[in-house]
DNA sequence: CTGTCGTAGGGAACCGATTCCACATCACCG
DNA sequence: CGGTGATGTGGAATCGGTTCCCTACGACAG
């Protein structure tokens, strides 16, 4: 309840000396600080956002876009950017864009418009040409977690590295009978989809070996990797020694898979993802690590940057993704069939 | 860019009717209104947030404080919560108050202290009595999801009757030798879990039965279900017939360690759950169903309606669970071991 | 014909901060 | 000893809206 103007009232100054006292900026004696401090702590004196917004411009705000809340991926980064910025004292809005709904279409004609923030943070978006117009036009800064990023600066795993990498460590182990496992073509993860498969096949081509592609029909998800994984592997005559999934989610819906049809991991099949997701531990799963949590920071990081220096270049972080060896890979057995 | 002034100028009127055209309130002629709505229109106009909280003491923003984001229970209320303000047009505050954290603290202590928001929504906070009191002296509505709920209103699935349920539909299928498995009694979720376990001792004593409890040694989730499950399934010699499981997660944990001992789902073990998880149907686990999306939905609700009517009586809605069966129970085997 | 009421709109105060500018000291230097 | 610059403080404008209060006008009732 209690405004400056009682603080100032209390310590026996000005407005404006009160204000300077307590943000620490212009000419203010120790003295006069320390009675102005007291007077705000007598009070339980609180800011008001909204004026302090309306005066300086700043809103102490952060706004963070994001497709989906419930997946691994997105709930890590968010938690991320969330932990950046309570250790500097700055609010979150979250925006939850779900792809092809009428909410999208209001988050982004009606709320983002609001400006209610000094920036951005766009996790996995995807924006079409119009959303990308819209996104600019509201004139703040923005980074990008996982895009393609043409016009925003950008954090993100290098993804073709990743895949290829995946794909390496098969072949190392003896496997010439690859699969991959990716995404539905439509899917909202086109991007990622596209990369990660592109350094599978890198890695296949370099290596002389054929391809092997299967996308999953429906989401990428830890069910839609198991379905797509059963409808792969059931195919006895055509069954891969190994497979690379596009992520961590669906090579577990592929381990799963496999235990269903009683196909051993890895001694009749390896698996190997991509995330280093929460549950690849509990399945032994063999994956190249990402660490959301940090992308999310790193984030931060970049937009306060760019905040402060409204002229400054777009930053691109591509961080490559360290090889976790856990038990889902393993040479090839020898009496397995040919591809 | 342009403020109220310019659309006011350009319209022929003063600021305080361009306020009012646009805001519907008091009188303006038909034709003003369209006047200053086209000019509004013209100039991209979007009122400033800041100012319109100044001056109305409402902030269109909701806060929302919960201890886990990537946690299904809590993403599928915030996404139900999300979604229920984006159709009325309000934001979405969001504070990650993970338990035993410094940034906990700073969260009660400055961040919800700045009252940027109209009303607050606890997602399965289990507040200590110093966080209860800084939660009330903030003097805004509270709307608990989850939660004891002595002092604010509060929306959450009827524990006791889901676990009285989960059990009792195991007994009805012959078991006997029925184990609980729960969370750390340490764990946040304190509770919650005492809910569950006192509907699970209700319906063990009730059918003359003796209880088996056992609590998880980590937290309550999937791999910590597991490692109980496993430790639990561990001791062939004192193997129940069935599982009711806290939650899906430790439900779920529960069916994969089973899986990896060799034991079969539903004929040697059965297990239920309490969730209707997004895995529950790819591990065909039965259970019992809340739909996390629409308590945060009624939760904003109430909160709308407390923040309309401060003098509003607290709600409470305690929404029964619905048993859904899959394929994880059946009848006990004639030759299980006797517990 | 006058008083009252409903409608329409303008002027100015106000919400609660920040910040520009003016003014007053005081020390130090030439 | 007067000028200059660093320091400390207050008054008032400002941010961008909302809303109170006042005026004006036309219609209608008494």
């Amino acid at each position: 309840m209690a405004g400056i103007a009682e603080v100032a009232a209390r310590a026996g100054v000005s407005k404006a000396t009160a204000s300077r006292a307590l943000s620490g900026s212009g000419y203010v004696s120790e003295t006069t600080r320390a009675r102005v401090r007291d007077a705000a702590d007598a009070l339980g004196y609180v800011p008001s956002a909204g004026a302090v917004g309306l005066a300086t411009g700043r809103t102490q705000n952060i706004g963070v876009v994001m497709p989906y809340l419930n997946r691994w991926f997105f709930a890590e980064v968010l938690e991320g950017i969330q932990q950046a910025l309570l250790e500097r004292g700055l609010d979150l809005t979250l925006y939850d864009a779900k792809p092809g709904t009428p909410g999208r279409e209001r988050i982004f004609g009606d709320f983002l418009a609001r400006k209610r923030f000094d920036g951005l943070i766009a996790v996995g978006l995807e924006p079409v040409d119009q959303e990308i117009d819209q996104l600019t036009q509201i004139g703040r800064p923005i980074v990008s977690v996982v895009g393609t990023g043409e016009e925003t600066s950008v954090v993100a795993v290098d993804d073709d590295h990743a895949a290829r990498r995946a794909t390496e460590h098969l072949i190392e182990l003896g496997h010439r009978d690859i699969a991959f496992v990716g995404g539905s073509p439509r899917s909202h993860w086109a991007h990622v989809d596209q990369e990660r498969l592109a350094g599978y096949r890198h890695a296949m081509r370099e290596a002389g070996l054929s391809e092997f592609v299967r996308h999953a029909h429906s989401e990428v998800s830890l069910p839609g990797g198991y379905a797509a994984a059963a409808d792969l592997l059931g195919d006895t005559r055509r069954r891969p020694t190994a497979i690379v999934g596009v992520c961590d989610e669906v090579a577990i819906g592929t381990i799963i898979a496999a235990r269903r049809l009683g196909i051993q991991v890895p001694s009749s099949l390896s698996v190997v993802g991509i995330d280093d997701h929460e549950f690849a531990d509990m399945f032994a799963l063999t994956t190249l690590q990402q660490v959301p949590r940090e992308q999310g920071a790193a984030a931060v990081e970049v937009l306060l940057a760019e905040i402060a220096d409204p002229g400054r270049a777009r930053t691109v972080i591509r961080t490559p993704a360290r090889l976790i060896m856990r038990n889902s890979t393993a040479a090839p057995s020898l009496g397995a069939p040919a591809g």
